[in-house]
DNA sequence: TGGAAGTCAATAGT
DNA sequence: ACTATTGACTTCCA
């Protein structure tokens, strides 16, 4: 039900609004009021386009309110405008509370259908390259990655957040079955890709599951090398379910808890003086033990161009 | 301001 | 039809 969502949406008033002026023959109670958010469309969708095409005032609701927040996500997420002022901007424009639909051109805007972007294997590939380059890299790299595949800047910026958290994600859950099960060492993680397609990208994580931008390995690294790197398997009944991840409290107690447990044991390793008999050779494939939250900050500036290759794939870090 | 975490929803795969 | 994947988005925080 709307209501689940938005208890505060007056749904009558906007029933009864919308039929005022015949502007949908449909049931706007049955768009409104009998469906989850999530199946409003079509039926919700047209309606709220109607009604900003016809200047209705729909949303009787706070415009910083959850209910006005989501509605205009929705929307969104869910469609594009052709308006020169684009609908969204007018849909929750207005005082505190009446907030009107306007629409900014004449002859109604109109909600399109936002398409989805689907990334194409070749750009996914270039971009898990970068990401092993540079997991975080700076918004000049992440510029010219666009330029260079043809993407909005967004769209990269949010694969390479979406990438690191589920990486996070599935390390977690890694670390979680290694803490019962004893089989990994976490706080020396080189996690596979992240992803179905390709789970050994090797990606160096700090204790945190944060993976090390470029300069950080080259300035953290050579201090472990001669440990034993685990490499997790990303197994076929958990990697679904990470999608799907509870997100209470007691799964953050859990992380800390194990977080905590790793620091501990690591410094216990290096104030016995592992690090000593450490091989210094190695590149930025591997982490430093002990990083400084400092050390974990994101590089600020950029190393030029993201060393996009084409096939095959010398970069440091990854599974033969 | 950028990152983490959480969420939604389009799309592909089964 | 259902599920998994994943791009896009929000809020919160340092």
């Amino acid at each position: 039900m709307v209501a689940m969502y938005a208890p505060e949406l007056d749904t009558y008033s906007i029933t009864k609004k919308v039929r005022s002026v015949r502007l949908v023959r449909r049931s706007v109670s049955t768009c409104w009021r009998c469906l989850p958010w999530s199946k409003l469309e079509p039926e919700g969708a047209r309606t709220v386009r109607d009604a900003a095409i016809h200047r209705i005032s729909l949303f009787n609701v706070d415009k910083g309110s959850r209910t006005a927040r989501r509605l205009k996500a929705y929307l969104k997420r869910r469609h594009s405008c052709v308006s020169e002022r684009p609908v969204l901007d007018g849909i929750l424009r207005g005082p505190d509370r009446a907030v009107a639909v306007t629409v900014a051109t004449p002859g109604g805007g109109v909600l399109l259908k936002r398409p989805r972007v689907v990334l194409g294997a070749a750009e996914k590939e270039a971009l898990k390259r970068a990401y092993q380059e540079r997991p975080y890299p700076s918004p000049k790299t992440i510029e010219q990655l666009a330029n260079q595949l043809n993407l909005k800047i967004s769209t990269v910026i949010n694969w390479f957040h979406n990438y690191r958290s589920r990486i996070r994600r599935e390390l977690f859950i890694e670390e979680i079955q290694a803490d019962s099960g004893g089989r990994a060492k976490p706080g020396e993680v080189v996690v596979c890709d992240g992803t179905k397609e390709n789970r050994c990208a090797g990606t160096v994580l700090d204790q945190s599951g944060r993976p090390l931008s470029e300069e950080e390995g080259h300035e953290h690294t050579h201090t472990h090398s001669g440990r034993s790197l685990e490499f997790f398997s990303f197994s076929e009944t958990t990697a679904p379910s990470a999608a799907r991840l509870p997100s209470d409290s007691s799964l953050r107690k859990m992380k800390a808890a194990n977080l905590n447990n790793i620091i501990h044991r690591l410094e216990k390793e290096k104030a016995a003086g592992h690090e000593d008999s450490l091989d210094h050779t190695h590149t930025h494939t591997h982490t430093h033990t002990h990083l400084t939250p400092k050390a974990l900050q994101p590089c600020s500036h950029s190393s030029g161009k993201p060393k996009l290759r084409s096939s095959g794939s010398s970069a440091p870090g990854v599974c033969p």
